[in-house]
DNA sequence: CTTGAAATAGACCGAACGTTCTGTTTATTT
DNA sequence: AAATAAACAGAACGTTCGGTCTATTTCAAG
């Protein structure tokens, strides 16, 4: 696990043998609950205070099992990202079938005021949406991480772009959707860290209501009840 | 300096004796350089990172004098969020001379397509933004410091929501400047987040003056010189 | 000049950190 | 069944953390 080019191609360890589950079966299950643990020790204690001991304890696992498949913190805290990330990606969950962030399910694309709120309450203001600023804010200040996160990020961005393109369509005709998609990512990130000192508890709401109306004009729907995947 | 209230009267300590500067410049001098400490590491370390131990070697100065004007590293963060939110209050500065985030430089009201991006550069995208940043990040899981900061951060949402009604007008006339102002906060504050895992990198200017131009028509610019202060 | 309080200096403490290490158990292969 | 390697368990490492403590220096009154 700990190698990652070999992980890439998961017909690797199963061509031969055939036999996908049995050792597979429990490391699936530690590694599973390490980065599971990380996340919520992240959206709970944030990233300093997400120690390798209490990553451990909250998730039952011993030190060596931990250190065995994780050799470094961060390479822990890679692997949790990766997690948090792949849901929406290609494949749905080579790993973990939980915690979809954006995905098919989510902004079905009947127009950005009615999928504004949903990212809001299923993706950005979720245990898995705080981790994942937490691991953004640690990584500004962390040149090794923000490298080795940085792929996965620039993967991700690129492949929801490409879902927002199918579901909407710019006023202006040109490249604008992917801008308009970075200013939507960016207000509901941002709304997140200044969330807890707003004065009124009203205030979120009523942000995301007026910018879905401000920014409704600029974001076509298309084809409101597409499944075409 | 380590009893709060007792500052709030600055004619307290000077009143009687008259004497502004002697000893005062010596603990001004300390408790500056140690808070222009905490904003550079908050800024290039991070807050986890933002050790005593780094703070009073970038200072230069000793553990003790650290520890006598702020008996506890939460004490220091707290004094060092004020002094980063007080250029934009009511007086300039009762304490350091530097860095004014909004107040009357900023912002002057010629077109919110024109301030944002002064805004971007001059207050969210510096050491003293990112600073805040990390402050606001360290707060949402450290219950203590997050009670400790909210007065003051509330004080200032509120004065320069006062600063904001007085330089423009909503298209709906209602009090919808705040939620304005709200998303704006919101959204500068994401992308700075964000910005350094933006594939492209002219992805964060483009996403400013986009912005900008949505905005546009729902704020209007009052008096664009007025200098009525 | 003397006196008392504030400011500064630096050693020191137990706790917790991330990492490394040696055993032990379990699964897979020969 | 024996052998090999991976998965797991847990002690121990040196370092650094935030906080405490005792001197020493500096300032401002008497």
């Amino acid at each position: 696990m700990q190698t990652e080019n070999a992980e890439n191609q998961p017909s690797d360890e199963t061509s031969a043998s055939r036999t996908p589950g049995a050792n597979d079966l429990r490391v699936a299950r530690t590694t599973g609950r390490i980065c599971q643990a990380v996340i919520t020790c992240l959206d709970e204690v944030g990233y300093a205070e997400t120690s390798i001991n209490r990553v451990q304890s909250l998730a039952g696992v011993s030190r060596g099992a931990l250190t065995h498949h994780f050799p470094s913190k961060e390479a822990m805290m890679v692997e949790t990202l990766e997690r948090l990330l792949d849901p929406v990606r290609g494949q749905p969950n080579p790993k973990n079938p939980s915690a979809r962030p954006f995905g098919q399910s989510e902004g079905q694309g009947d127009g950005i005021d009615a999928d504004l709120p949903r990212l809001w309450a299923k993706v950005v203001n979720t245990k898995e949406g705080r981790a994942l600023i937490e691991l953004l804010v640690a990584a500004r200040t962390h040149s090794e991480l923000a490298e080795r996160i940085r792929p996965s990020l620039h993967a991700y961005n690129a492949e929801i772009g490409l879902n927002i393109q199918r579901l909407y369509s710019s006023a202006d005709g040109s490249g604008e959707v992917t801008t308009l998609w970075t200013i939507c990512r960016a207000f509901l990130r941002g709304l997140q860290l200044q969330q807890q000192f707003e004065s009124d508890p009203r205030a979120v709401d009523e942000a995301i209501a007026t910018f879905g109306q401000i920014l409704a004009p600029h974001l076509f729907a298309l084809k409101p009840g597409t499944n075409d995947k």
